[in-house]
DNA sequence: TATATTTGTAAGTGATTACTCACTAATATG
DNA sequence: CATATTAGTGAGTAATCACTTACAAATATA
C-alpha cells in the first residue's frame, strides 16, 4: 500500500464518518487526500469499492476487540466484556465506529448479521449461568450495547466511567 | 393543504425513510407524487424545507405518544410506559420512526435534545421510587429504549410481544 | 363578473456527480 | 540496461443534482 493509498483511505474514512457516505463526493475525498480523483478509481474501481476498502481496513483493526469476547470462556466474563465494549473502544477508532452506525442506517443492505457471534457467545454464557431465558437475556444485552454505544458516539454521555460502573453494578459483574 | 401537497409529503416521507435524505432526489419525489418538480419548490422552497415539513407533520402525529409518558404522574407507570413505547408505536408510523433514526445519523445537527422531557420525567420517577442513582437509571432506560427501537426498526426482533414481557418482568413493572 | 392570488407545469439553469481516458512518471523485474 | 508493470495525473464525459423562470389553469375575493 502506497502512502497515497493510505491517504485516500484515511480521508475517505474521515469524510464518510463525518458527513456520511452519500453526502461525500469522490472529488472531496481526492482533494482532502491530496491526490487526483482518477487515482481513487484506479485503486478502488468505484466509490462503493472505496467504501468497502475503508470498512475492511477498519474491521481488521476492530477484530481483536470482538475476539476477546467471543473467545472468553468464563460466562460472567463474556457478559462483562460485552457490556464494557463501548467503554474500551479507543477514541481514535470513534471515526470508524461512527461510520458503522451511519452505514447501518444509510445503506439498505448493510450487514446486520455482524453481531451473530457475540449473540451466540452471550446466550451460551447466560445458559451456563442457568438463567431462565438465556436467548432473551443475550438479546437485551446487545440492545443495551447498541443504545449505549450510540449515545457515546453522539456525545450524549458526559461521564463514561460513571455509566460503565453503574451498568456493571446493576448486572452484578 | 391540497391533495398534491399531501401526495408530496407522503412520497417524500416514504423515500426519505427508505433510501435516506441525501440519496433521494427532488425529481424522484416529484415523480412518485405525480407532480411537477417545480411544485415542490413552490410549496417548500428547498429540499431542506420539504424535509422540515415532513418531520413537522410526523411529529404532530407522534406528539400524543410522548405526552402520555410525560404527563403520567405514577412513577412506576412512567417507567413502564417508556419501556413499552417501542412496542406500541403503530406500524403505519414505522416509516416516520425510521426516518428519525436515519436523520440522527445522516444530519450533523439533527436535534438530539428531543429526549429531554422524557429524561426529566424518568429521573423524577426513579427519584420518587428512591433509587440510589435516579439520573443514571433514567439514562440507562433511554439507552435501552434506543437499542430496542433500533432493533425493531431493523427487523431484528422476531417476537416483539415476548421481548416486551421480558423487559417489563426484568424491571418488575 | 372582474381581478387578484394561488396552484400547477414544462423547460430550462449552472453546478456537481461518479467515472473514463490518454498520457506521463516511477518502480519493479528480467 | 531494457522493458513491463504499476502509480499517478488532468482534462475530459454524460447524467443528475437542486433550483428557477415564464407562463397557464384554477380558485378566491371584490
Amino acid at each position: 500500500m502506497t502512502v497515497k493509498q493510505e491517504k485516500i483511505l484515511q480521508s475517505a474514512l474521515q469524510l464518510f464518518a463525518l458527513e456520511g457516505y452519500h453526502a461525500t463526493s469522490t472529488s472531496k475525498v481526492a482533494k482532502q487526500a491530496g491526490v487526483s480523483e482518477g487515482l481513487i478509481f484506479k485503486h478502488y474501481t468505484s466509490k462503493e469499492g472505496l467504501l468497502n476498502a475503508v470498512v475492511e481496513e477498519g474491521e481488521k483493526r476492530f477484530k481483536n476487540l470482538y475476539a476477546e469476547i467471543v473467545l472468553e470462556d468464563k460466562p460472567r466474563q463474556v457478559i462483562k466484556k460485552t457490556l464494557e465494549l463501548p467503554f474500551i473502544v479507543p477514541e481514535e477508532e470513534y471515526g470508524f465506529w461512527k461510520l458503522q452506525f451511519k452505514l447501518k442506517w444509510e445503506l439498505k443492505d448493510y450487514n446486520t448479521q455482524k453481531m451473530q457471534p457475540m449473540m451466540f457467545a452471550l446466550s451460551n454464557a447466560f445458559k451456563n449461568l442457568e438463567y431462565d431465558n438465556p436467548e432473551l437475556e443475550a438479546e437485551l444485552v446487545l440492545h443495551i450495547l447498541d443504545g449505549v454505544a450510540s449515545a457515546i458516539l453522539k456525545d450524549m454521555v458526559t461521564d463514561k466511567e460513571e455509566l460503565r460502573n453503574f451498568i456493571l453494578t446493576k448486572y452484578k459483574l
